[in-house]
DNA sequence: GTTCCCATGTAACCCGTTACATGATTTT
DNA sequence: AAAATCATGTAACGGGTTACATGGGAAC
């Protein structure tokens, strides 16, 4: 738990992506796609506008590469520097802590003032998300089960499985505690629309 | 799951807030801090800014209150439109999904690059920052045990203590995946610092 | 023939954080 | 005497999102 405000964590990714293997833009925006997304997004353009700053700062140098049949396209590897910067902020201990944000929990927290109706269409949308999202994860673990060379991209959607699941179990609960409260009168305002 | 950029979570959150009772911008911070702190995060100077936008917006009213000894403040309360623009925001399904970020993780996929008592060094930290709010959301949980009115607080809060126990349970599974391999040799790299 | 994929970016905006600034009063 | 609480804000900065812009080739 630092700031980090160093190099920062989104350049660092975005070396640590380019140090697996030399790619483009277009290449790196699709691998962060498929594997970091669920943990630390990216989006496209500031992918491109990422690569520029890093390049500027020779962390990592681009190749322009032509192609028939496919536009041209510029290939970033890392530099010594670069993968330097990566390897110092991969072994400083401490990490940035983010904080999160949960809108279903900021609309949930004022359900009160919500008809009991609302708060399970709420909930059961909330709870489809979570249980399609648990689905997606649990096939990327999986998929990669077993092969020890992805262990970290692994153990990383194993954190966000068990999150998933975390949320269903959540959801889950509160559908059910509501729906007893319901018959006992005492989490429910009664009326449907406005009562005053 | 939608953008929600008619009025914004973080205003209709602080329309929320001021509902409960009218209050100043410093009241509601401090409120804000300990109750919705942990999934809906606000800067103290956003609640300021905020506060104004939304009173010259309409939904919130502003009384200049004086005070001995105290300095002035200024309190303020829902309007009628300000609670009309709160239910349409309670009452309307969906809910803004917010992407959340984790630091550690980012550096966790990452973590080939690092030697295996770096990849402990790192869990262990992250472990025990898991269990030291998972305590904290404990305690909030309990205090709010029971207390019928804060129903939904508690459901909240309930949601927080269960992601810091998947936090908790993650960390002490990779450790032992870790400790594990580390005798098998098929994660770590063996090397201490660079190795090539 | 339409849609998707490849490929790269710009521009505008907005949300939010941190640090700074002020100052009395009360508690330790 | 020092620190915390009450109370309100400004200013600068920075990171990130969305929409826009372009355009050829491939696949269906």
């Amino acid at each position: 738990m630092d700031g980090n405000r160093e190099p920062g964590t989104t350049s660092c990714v975005i070396l640590g992506l380019v140090s697996k293997r030399p790619m483009s833009g277009y290449e790196l925006a699709a691998l962060a796609a498929r594997s970091i997304d669920h943990f630390w997004p990216i989006s496209k353009s500031q992918v491109y506008s990422e690569l520029a700053r890093l390049e500027r700062a020779g962390y990592v140098k681009g190749t322009h590469i032509e192609q028939d049949h496919r536009p041209d396209k510029r290939r970033y590897e890392l530099t010594a520097p670069g993968e330097q910067a990566l390897d110092t902020w991969l072994q400083a201990p401490g990490y940035s802590s983010e904080r999160n944000r949960n809108g279903l929990l900021a609309k949930f927290f004022f359900a009160e003032r919500m008809t009991q109706q609302q708060r399970i269409n709420l909930l059961v949308e909330y709870r489809a998300h979570a249980d399609t999202y648990r689905l997606e994860l649990q096939a990327i673990v999986d998929k990669l089960e077993g092969r020890n060379h992805a262990a970290y991209g692994r153990a990383t959607a194993r954190y966000g499985l068990l999150h998933a699941q975390a949320n269903v179990t959540w959801a889950d609960d509160m559908l059910k505690a509501l729906r007893n409260s319901a018959e006992l009168g005492d989490l429910d305002r009664k009326a449907a629309p406005a009562d005053r």
